[in-house]
DNA sequence: AAACAGGACGAACGATCGTGCGTATTGTTG
DNA sequence: CAACAATACGCACGATCGTTCGTCCTGTTT
C-alpha cells in the first residue's frame, strides 16, 4: 500500500465517521436537526473542516442516509443471509430487526422510521434517497416473502401486503418502545408470528 | 355578550388561529421546525406579537399539540359517537380515520405519527404531551375493542394487541401514501378489514 | 526541485432563530 | 376619571445556522 492510498483513506475515513455520527445524531435530532458546527464539536474538528469535506449540508445529510443504510444491512440484512433463503431468512430478517430496535445501534432507534416520516411530505434529493432506501428494503422483504411462499408457506395472502404489515408492525414497535411503552415489542412480537405462522 | 367576552374572545381566536396554522405547518416540518416568525409571516403579524401570545416556543409547540388533537377529534372521534359503542363505533374510528389520512385535513397528514415518531427519543414537555395524546387515543380504542369483544366480536384476542396492530396500519398507510405508494391506503384497508372481520 | 491537489483550519458573511424591552392601543374595572 | 390588564407592535440582543474565502500543511505527480 503506498502513501496515495493512505491519504486518500484518510479523507475518506474522515467522511465516513462524521457521517456515521451525523446518522446517530439524525436518529434522534431528525436529518432537519443535523448542523456541521454540532458533528465539528462533537467530533472535535472545526466547522469549516466538515464543511469542505461535504459541501453543503444537503450532501452530508445524504451521506447520513447512507451511512445509516450501511449499518441497517450490516447489523440486520447480512446475518440473514447465513440462513437460506425463504421463510428462514424472512425470519432471520425479522428477528435481527427486531434485535437492532430492542438494542439500539443508532442512538434514536430505526433511523428509517423516522427519516421516512420526517421526509413524507417534503420534495428534493434527501426525501428521494430516504425513499429509494424505503423501496429497497420492501423489495428485499417480498423478494424473500415470495420464495416462502414458493416453499408452501404465506400462500393465502399478497406478497405486498404481507411486507407492508411487517414493516408497519415493526415500525410501530420501535416507536411504541422509544415512547416507554413496554409492551410495545413483545406485542409487536406476537403480532409478527402470527402472521408468519 | 358584553365588549369584555369580545376583548377575550379575540386574543383566545387569535391563540387558536396561530395555534392551528402551527398544527399545520408542524404536520409538514415538525414541531422542533417551527418558527414564530415563519407563523408571523404567513399570518401577517409581528414576530412579537406572536411572541407576547405564547411566550415561548415551547408554549407554542404545546399549543399545537392541542390544536392537532382537536381537529383530530373533530374529524375522527366524535363523528364515531354517532355509531352504538362497540363494533360499529370502532369500525367508525377507523374508517374515519383512512378518510382523515386519505383526504389530509392538516397538510402533512395525520400529525400524531410525524410528532410522535419525531419525538419519541427526546424528553421535555413537549414530548410529554405528544406521548399524553397517544395514551388518550390508545385508551380509546381499547375502551371500544373492549365492548366490541362484550358483544361477541375479537373474542380471541387481546385488546391491547388489536389497538396496537390497527394503530400501526393506519400510521403506516399514512406514511407509505405521503411517500407516493399508490397502494398504500388499500393495503391497510384489507389488513385492517381481515384484523376486525 | 517545482507544481499540484486535497484536507483542515480560522475568520467572517448574511440570515434566521428565540427572547426581552419599551411603548402605544384598547376595553374593563376600581 | 383613573388605574389596570391584555394585545400588538418595533426594535435590538446574542446565538446559531450554512456558506465562502484565504491560508497553511501534507503528500503526489511531473
Amino acid at each position: 500500500m503506498n502513501t496515495s492510498d493512505q491519504r486518500l483513506v484518510k479523507g475518506a475515513r474522515a467522511r465516513a465517521t462524521i457521517a456515521r455520527h451525523a446518522a446517530d445524531v439524525a436518529s434522534v435530532e431528525g436529518l432537519t436537526g443535523l448542523s456541521l458546527g454540532r458533528l465539528a464539536a462533537d467530533l472535535g474538528l472545526s466547522k469549516s473542516g466538515v464543511a469542505t469535506l461535504f459541501g453543503t449540508k444537503e450532501n452530508l445529510q445524504l451521506a447520513a442516509v447512507q451511512s445509516a443504510r450501511d449499518v441497517f444491512i450490516e447489523h440486520v440484512v447480512k446475518p440473514a443471509f447465513a440462513e437460506p433463503g425463504g421463510m428462514p431468512r424472512l425470519k432471520g430478517f425479522v428477528d435481527n430487526w427486531f434485535a437492532y430496535i430492542e438494542e439500539p445501534v443508532l442512538a434514536g432507534g430505526c433511523f428509517r422510521v423516522a427519516t421516512t416520516v420526517e421526509f413524507d411530505s417534503r420534495t428534493g434529493p434527501v426525501r428521494d434517497a430516504v425513499d429509494a432506501d424505503r423501496r429497497d428494503w420492501f423489495a428485499l422483504l417480498e423478494k424473500e416473502i415470495r420464495r416462502a411462499q414458493g416453499q408452501g408457506h404465506l400462500e393465502t395472502r399478497d406478497a405486498h401486503t404481507v411486507a407492508f404489515a411487517l414493516d408497519a408492525i415493526v415500525a410501530a414497535a420501535n416507536t411504541g418502545a422509544r415512547m416507554g411503552d413496554q409492551s410495545a415489542i413483545p406485542t409487536a412480537r406476537a403480532i409478527v408470528d402470527g402472521l408468519l405462522a
